[in-house]
DNA sequence: ACGGTAACTGTCCGAACGGTCAGCTCTGAC
DNA sequence: GTCAGAGCTGACCGTTCGGACAGTTACCGT
C-alpha cells in the first residue's frame, strides 16, 4: 500500500482531463472525477483545493510553454518573429493536443480563472498575433495573424486521425501561407518531412 | 402599457445574447437575465421553455445559414465547393459576429444542445471542411482547409475594431492563401472592396 | 511505545439555480 | 357585463454541487 499515495494527484489529473474533455468543464462534477478513480470526493479535494485549481494545474504546462514563448518572442521582431511564433506554436499545440482541445472547448471557463485569466489570456494573445504580423500595425497583416493562430488552435483541438509528422507540416505550410509567407511557392518539397531546423526551437521549447 | 408585450421576448433575447457573451452560458443564469431586462424569472420562462431554448433560439439563425450553406454546397465540388463555401463562410461568420463569439467561447455547452448537438455541429462541419478542401481526401488538403474553417471562425469570434469591409477582404484572402487558391496573386486589387458578385450569395443567403 | 503527520474518507451543509404553480391583471370579443 | 385568454409575477421546491470538517488509518522517526 505504500504506493497509494504518490499516484492518486496523477491518477485524478488524468481522470480529470479525460473527463473535461469528454464532457467539458461545469459538465464534470467533482463527484465524477473521484468516482472515476475510485476514490472519495473529499480525497480529491485534499489533492486540489477547489475545483478550479485542478483545471489550472492541467493548463499550466500549455501556459508555461506559451509564457516562455512570449517572453522569447519580445527581442524578436518581422519575419524571424513571425517564423518563430508559427513555428513555436505549432509544436507546442502538437505536444499538447488534449489540454488544446480543453482549452478551446471550455474558453469561457478558462477565463475565469484567477491565474489564467481574460487579461492575461487576452495580453498574451495581442502579443502572439503582434509578433505573427512581424510587428506590422496593418489590419489585414493583423487579421491574417489572428487566421494563422486561430487556425493552428481550432485544428490543433480537433482531434484528427492524422499522425504528428503530418499535422506539423500541414499546419506549417498552413500558417505560412496565411499569412503569406509560403517559403518558396516554387519550392514545396523542401520543408516536407526533413523539418526546417529551426524547428527544433532556440529555447528549452 | 399596450406595448409591454410585445418587446419582453426581443429584450430578453437580447440581455440573453449580452449576458451570455459576456460571461458564458453557464456562467449567466435566469435571474440574471431576468434582471437584466427588469422582469422576473418566472416571466422569462414564460416565454422561454428553458435555459437551453434561450440559447437554441439565440443559435437557430447562424444555424439555418449553415444549414442552407450545407445543402447547397452538397452539389458542388472541386474549387467551385471550395470557393462558394468559404465566401458564404465568411458572409454568415461576418453577419453573425456575436452569435459566432458565443458559439465559440461556448461550444462545449452547444455541443449538448437537443437541437444542435454534437452529431449535428460534427456532421456539418465535416461536410464543410469536404467542401472547402475540394472534396479532396488527401490529408494536407483536409488539415487547410480546417484551418482556413477554424481560422475565420476564431477571427470572427474576437470582437476586432475592424470595419466589416477590412475584415472581409482580409479573411477571403487569408483563407484562399490558407487554401493555396491565392486568387492570382498578381492581382490583389481585384477582390478588394468590390465584393466578388458571388457574394451576393445564390440563394437567399 | 508513542507522538506526529500524511493520506484518505463519511457526513453534512449552504448556496445557487433551474424550473413549477397558483393566481393576478389587463385587454379585447361578444 | 362577463368571459377567455395572454402576459406576467411571487413564492416555493428539489436537486445538484462545491466545499468544510472531524475523524480514522497507516507509516515513520525517535
Amino acid at each position: 500500500m505504500a504506493r497509494t499515495s504518490s499516484g492518486l494527484h496523477e491518477r485524478l489529473l488524468a481522470s480529470a482531463l479525460r473527463l473535461f474533455v469528454a464532457r467539458g468543464f461545469r459538465g464534470t462534477s467533482l463527484a465524477d472525477i473521484a468516482a472515476d478513480v475510485g476514490c472519495s470526493k473529499a480525497s480529491l479535494l485534499y489533492h486540489f483545493s477547489n475545483k478550479e485549481a485542478i483545471l489550472t494545474e492541467l493548463l499550466m504546462p500549455v501556459g508555461n510553454e506559451v509564457f516562455a514563448l512570449d517572453e522569447r518572442l519580445s527581442e524578436l521582431d518581422g519575419e524571424e518573429a513571425s517564423l518563430t511564433a508559427v513555428h513555436s506554436f505549432v509544436g507546442i499545440t502538437l505536444r499538447f493536443r488534449r489540454e488544446i482541445k480543453l482549452l478551446f472547448d471550455n474558453l469561457a471557463d478558462v477565463s475565469c480563472l484567477p491565474d489564467l485569466g481574460v487579461e492575461t489570456i487576452d495580453g498574451i494573445r495581442e502579443r502572439l498575433v503582434d509578433a505573427v504580423a512581424g510587428r506590422s500595425a496593418d489590419p489585414r497583416d493583423r487579421i491574417a495573424a489572428l487566421m494563422a493562430l486561430g487556425g493552428i488552435f481550432a485544428t490543433g483541438a480537433a482531434d484528427l486521425p492524422y499522425d504528428d509528422l503530418t499535422l506539423r507540416e500541414a499546419l506549417l505550410t498552413g500558417a505560412l501561407r496565411t499569412l503569406n509567407l509560403a517559403p518558396g511557392d516554387p519550392a514545396p518539397g523542401d520543408l516536407g518531412p526533413g523539418r526546417t531546423a529551426r524547428d527544433a526551437e532556440p529555447g528549452k521549447n
